[in-house]
DNA sequence: ACTCTATTGTTCCAAATAGAGACAATATTA
DNA sequence: TAATATTGTCTCTATTTGGAACAATAGAGT
């Protein structure tokens, strides 16, 4: 491993991102694939010594999605000892022909800082690292086995967004600036896993004194043209 | 440093424990205090290279307090810039009359990762460690500034803890098995940080099925005695 | 034994909120 | 112009919450 040199980096810390989209009414994921392994495993990453946490995750997220000013959260740290699986990563650096010893840096024990990032699905333009050869999106409730303690980061990543969902009011960060009542209601449903009540929605939706009302989105289809809305930028 | 081997422990990981507890009316948090210098910190320690990060923290709390089966929460872990002083830390040791070095790995930047705990005040028997003099409980609204970034631990977790009083029903934690109604309101008000009206939280906590009636306490005041209540066990 | 006081548990009424449906408005097609 | 699908609003009801009133009661004072 050429270009992580244990002296940029801090051994034992990783952190691992999991990005939610939505997409054609689905919540989804990033997910890296290691196709000589045929591994998938969350997009995450290193500390430089001299760089903060919240930086290198930044970092992290701009150089695999291209986007910056990203809602990002912290949710849980991950110190388990079943995710110390040294094996595993050998392998994976094996696979990608950047072999590495058994006492690398690399190998040794990490705990992990898991963070969730909520972004515009159309504005990213996905971008694999040095040691991955794919990144791609993947259907939350149709996610492959994922390596290490993947799987429970992303589950607490989910449970977590859900908790939050009301309460920090965050759900449009996954839309566009301008989307319809309709729109919103489906990235609420899908985070939540079921169905809301459209009147009831609305209706809370409008009260909470949250929302900009804009010009009407003409779709073409023959019946009433739902308004364009936007969150209102918040006061600081 | 005699008994702290890098061999033993993994660099740049600590955590730190915000203890809550309840007396007289007050929340309250232990904090250590390093008598030679007069700085105050938050009780933490180091995890051990074969230990789980949980086990670390209870078993650092434990040494503190000897309780065990202590309500334990993970909130946020620091991993700022401005946490990394080592001439702070240097200068704890020194007067600890046990020096290290500039290079030891105790002075290099650390990652906490903060845990709160919410313990019965009554059943803590303090106990101080190595390298601090004493431990010992401050109201939380009176504290001495700390060390590093520990102020803006304590603020994280309490506004964490304020967050959960409700979703996780965890208040009860903080007393004896059996307490009365008004000592419960007396816990939710004194970490809300506001007075609660005394009917509506009644009625309020009844009706959620969580508490189980027992005899009157009678405290020998001229006035109706009031129920003591338990929190029923949880069906896992 | 009776009254008085402080506090507790409960009830009651009004105000606010949420659930669920009804209804009118409106782009487009036929 | 009528038909259709969907949207925004309104209405009615049920539930929850705020806030006060009221009855119960343990002990103190007489």
């Amino acid at each position: 491993m050429t270009f992580l040199s244990v002296l940029d980096y801090l051994p034992h810390i990783a952190f691992d991102s999991v990005v939610f989209g939505f997409s054609k009414g689905k919540l989804k994921i990033l997910l890296m694939e290691y196709h000589a392994t045929g591994w998938f495993a969350l997009p995450g990453g290193f500390v430089k010594r001299n760089e903060t946490l919240e930086d290198a995750v930044k970092n992290g997220l701009f150089e695999r999605t291209g986007l910056h000013n990203v809602y990002l959260e912290q949710f849980h740290t991950f110190g388990s000892l079943e995710r110390f699986k040294p094996e595993v990563m050998k392998r994976i650096f094996e696979a990608s022909n950047d072999p590495i010893d058994w006492d690398h840096w690399l190998l040794d024990r990490f705990f992990s800082i898991g963070y969730y990032a909520l972004i515009d699905h159309e504005k990213v333009t996905l971008q694999p690292d040095a040691i991955s050869d794919s990144i791609a999106w993947y259907d939350i409730d149709q996610l492959p086995t994922l390596i290490l303690d993947h799987d429970k980061i992303v589950q607490k990543a989910l449970q977590t967004l859900r908790e939050n969902l009301d309460r920090k009011l965050i759900g449009g960060n996954l839309l566009p600036d301008r989307f319809t009542m309709n729109e919103l209601q489906a990235v609420y449903e899908s985070i939540l896993g079921e169905k809301l009540r459209r009147t009831s929605f609305q209706r809370k939706m409008l009260s909470m004194d949250i929302l900009e009302r804009h010009e009407k989105l003409f779709t073409g289809k023959s019946h009433k043209a739902p308004y364009l809305y936007s969150f209102k930028t918040r006061k600081p």
